[in-house]
DNA sequence: AGCACGCCGACT
DNA sequence: GTCGGCGTGCTC
């Protein structure tokens, strides 16, 4: 007997175990391992995972039911992804099926429907309002059944027998196809028919003399091009002259946009020096992890293109990982301009269907490069040579939901099973990397000269508190002010960086001060001026913006602190003849809005490009020689032991849009604490200085790269029920780990309340602990009964990037 | 996650 | 006496 190990499609504790299936006759030697399957689990159908095709079972062999259908031709998980699955449920303590379905494009999750069916020979048996909706049709969707008044009815009948409820499993995400047209006939045959052919069908024979020349056309492009219909076609099917298929096609949102080819550039010495030892493991097949730290503008893209180069050339592929918000046009034109075709692009901004095709090309070896976010780490390819990881230090990298994995540990499992080398890039290093590359862990390859040889661009320090003492309240210091007047003068540009959108726009009450906070969270409303609304960013609560202040009536409420718009708002008057271009989330949010600003910007129709995250990297317009930075220490204060080293990268990254051409280049920095090491160190463009002073903090407190964390957060909506949990997990385990693990807590999180319910959380830090994941793994199990019933959520994050 | 099964209170 | 509420356990 053959049977199929099976990944059921339930993210749960109880069902995160294979269950076995016969593999009916007809379905033996085609079913393997990394296929997804129909198969029936209790009484209903659901997709699952087939990780294991075998001979034997622990089970009685008449328990085993078999397999229903098949979902694919070919596996979709290769054995190393099958292999990476497992790893991510062992070191993020996820579900399998989270951890298969993590490295799928969500497209092909499966989507469940349930249909009712009236078994026929019952019709006069049912009651008449049944019968009446069954009139016209023998199956009825459930979801239309739900519509009508007659749920209760309808259930009585599946339970006595006379309706059936039929399950059906599809994916969510369609393949698109186009009709085309072809030749069904041999030439000769059409020749001849074409002379025999009435002369009143014109139309028919166009089509065929066109089709005699291109053999096959797209449906559409054939009726336009010989302005005929579709009777036409239709008549020449039936004389079995041609045949409509449907044929498979690409969504492609950069189809039919040009990419001139550009050639490898001329490298520096220390960039060829780079290469080289880059290029000798990627001959040697050797699993190195690189760290290219390189200042801003020492041309790592290129030497990651030549490197990629290397690889593609020993018929290998490479994936780049770049961070989700620098995936901006610029970076994939370059991409694309130099590997035209070969290349696939993964990122947010494409549909989910979008995602899907370029998945599809992947798998389909019709590419051999992948540029993607995160989730591209997981590209279905089964030779790869070499894995870039730009911007190593971005903490988008971490995923934030099961499975909480780290892309960068995930690209090292990739290249041990490969053999092959690992490239992190950054100017910033994360203090991980680079403890790890002075260990030797990595291996260093230093860039240390920009490409031009072109100065860093001088940092000047604002103190805001001084400003404020010389009675200048508005958020532009004097000095910041003057060099945008100047920029205006000479026509040259500048860019204005404002981090984290909504940061601190918060609505208070002058009179009382009073802060209007979202009734579910502990956390203060963002007001968004376009919507006249206040929003929540962590539950998404919306309430319109009032005009007086909940707690005392004042008239005298209003928005604090310096979201862009308020920002745009105040340089509109400051300097009425500047041309402005906001990019937010609110601007941008429309598809290509991004890459139309971007342009506007780079064509010189604006005189300021003002921004959140999104502009601080990648971005590189000759014509740009300032950069403020309006508020750098609102980073500076959040609740999280990386924030020292999150201002210090930030603050280098955007100093480095400045004078990357021929004309020099200033920054400006904004600060109310400006004798902090990560602004001081940041203006003097230090990085080294900063990661020593860092590492000591770090060591002082026991944070990582010293110790490793976890974190447990526990919620419930009852405080007093959800501190009880996180005290017994604490305690838990305390037991079970050795006495040099430090379990912290419980205390309540930094947002003690999301979504009406009181968070709880323990911090657990050590530096090797054998039994970590099991006792964790307790202690979900201990939990699920609760967690099921939805009273207490219990989420782990080892390593975690979020310490909210 | 659903769905069946089984045990209790409120009603025809 | 039955309908329907929810807690419990199982799904190859």
């Amino acid at each position: 007997m053959t049977i199929a190990s099976v990944i059921v499609d339930i993210p749960a504790s109880q069902t995160d175990r294979p269950f076995d299936y016969i593999i009916p006759p007809e379905l033996v030697g085609i079913v393997q391992a990394g296929m997804r399957v129909v198969v029936p689990f209790g009484t209903r159908l659901l997709q699952g995972f087939v990780i294991e095709v075998k001979e034997t079972t622990d089970m009685p062999i008449e328990q085993l039911k078999p397999i229903h259908s098949l979902f694919d031709v070919v596996p979709v998980l290769n054995e190393e992804l099958l292999q990476l699955g497992k790893w991510l449920t062992e070191t993020t303590l996820c579900f399998m099926v989270s951890a298969f379905q993590a490295m799928l494009p969500a497209a092909m999750k499966a989507k469940y429907e349930k249909d009712i069916r009236l078994i026929e020979q019952y019709m006069p048996l049912v009651h008449e309002n049944v019968r009446a909706l069954f009139r016209d049709r023998l199956i009825i969707p459930w979801s239309d059944v739900e519509k009508t008044p007659y749920v209760r009815l309808l259930q009585k009948e599946i339970a006595n027998g006379h309706i059936e409820v039929v399950y059906r499993v599809e994916e969510k995400g369609k393949i698109k196809t186009e009709k085309w047209v072809e030749l069904c006939a041999s030439d000769e045959h059409v020749t001849h028919i074409l002379t025999s052919l009435s002369t009143r069908a014109m139309k028919q024979k166009q089509i065929l003399e066109r089709l005699l020349v291109a053999r096959a056309l797209p449906l559409k492009q054939l009726l336009s091009e010989t302005n005929s219909t579709w009777a036409t076609v239709q008549t020449l099917i039936k004389k079995q002259l041609v045949a409509v298929k449907e044929k498979e096609i690409y969504r492609d949102p950069y189809a039919n946009r040009p990419f001139p080819k550009t050639k490898p550039l001329a490298l520096t010495d220390e960039q060829r020096k780079a290469l080289h030892t880059i290029g000798q493991a990627i001959e040697q097949n050797v699993h190195d992890v690189f760290l290219m730290y390189g200042v801003t503008g020492s041309g790592k893209t290129e030497v990651y293109m030549q490197a990629i180069d290397l690889v593609l050339k020993k018929g290998k592929e490479a994936i780049v990982l770049v961070p989700e918000i620098s995936l901006t046009p610029q970076m994939v034109r370059r991409f694309k301009e130099r590997f035209g075709s070969k290349v696939a692009v993964l990122h947010s901004g494409l549909s989910p269907g979008e995602k899907y095709d370029e998945w599809r090309k992947i798998q389909r070896k019709e590419v051999q490069l992948v540029v993607g976010a995160r989730s591209a780490i997981f590209a279905p390819f089964e030779n790869i040579g070499i894995i870039i990881i730009d911007e190593e230090h971005e903490t988008s990298y971490k995923q934030e939901e099961s499975p909480r994995y780290h892309a960068r540990d995930v690209a090292i499992f990739r290249g041990r099973y490969h053999r092959c080398p690992i490239v992190l890039g950054s100017a910033t290093p994360s203090l991980e990397s680079f403890a790890r590359a002075k260990k030797g862990v990595y291996k260093q390859v230093t860039l240390t000269r920009r490409m031009n040889d072109h100065a860093l661009p001088p940092v000047e320090i604002v103190d805001m508190r001084e400003e404020l003492r010389a009675g200048n309240r508005s958020m532009f210091s004097r000095l910041l002010f003057e060099k945008l007047t100047e920029r205006l003068q000479k026509g040259e540009q500048s860019v204005l960086f404002l981090n984290r959108r909504g940061y601190s726009s918060f609505v208070m009450c002058r009179d009382c001060g009073h802060v209007i906070q979202c009734p579910h969270c502990d956390i203060s409303l963002t007001y968004h001026r376009v919507q006249q609304q206040l929003k929540c960013h962590y539950c998404g609560y919306e309430q319109r913006m009032s005009s007086h202040c909940p707690a005392c009536q004042s008239e005298h409420i209003r928005f604090f602190g310096t979201g862009t718009q308020k920002v745009e708002e105040e340089l509109t008057k400051l300097l009425p003849h500047a041309r402005v271009i906001r990019m937010d989330v609110d601007t941008t949010s429309r598809k290509g809005a991004h890459e139309r600003l971007l342009n506007e910007f780079g064509e010189g129709n604006a005189d300021i490009l003002l921004g959140t995250q999104m502009i601080a990297k990648g971005l590189d317009f000759p014509n740009v020689t300032l950069v403020g930075v309006l508020a750098a220490d609102t980073m500076l204060h959040v609740p999280d032991f990386r924030a020292a080293e999150k201002t210090f990268q930030l603050l280098t990254q955007v100093s480095g849009r400045a004078g990357r051409h021929h004309l020099p280049g200033e920054v400006v920095i904004q600060t109310y604490t400006p004798e902090h090491y990560s602004i001081q160190l940041a203006a003097d463009h230090h990085f080294e200085a900063f990661y020593e002073r860092e590492m000591i903090t770090r060591k002082k407190h026991g944070y990582p790269p010293f110790y490793y964390l976890t974190l447990i957060t526990v919620s419930h909506v009852d405080p007093l029920k959800g501190v009880s949990v996180a005290e017994k997990i604490a305690t838990h385990v305390k037991k079970h780990l050795s006495p040099e693990a430090i379990v912290l807590g419980p205390v309540a999180s930094p947002i003690a309340r999301m979504n009406d319910r009181y968070r709880y959380q323990c911090m657990i830090k050590y530096k090797r602990e054998a039994n970590l994941t099991t006792a964790l793994r307790t202690i979900v199990e201990h939990y699920q009964r609760d967690m099921a019933r939805g009273d207490v959520t219990i989420t782990i994050d080892l390593n975690p990037y979020m310490m909210m």
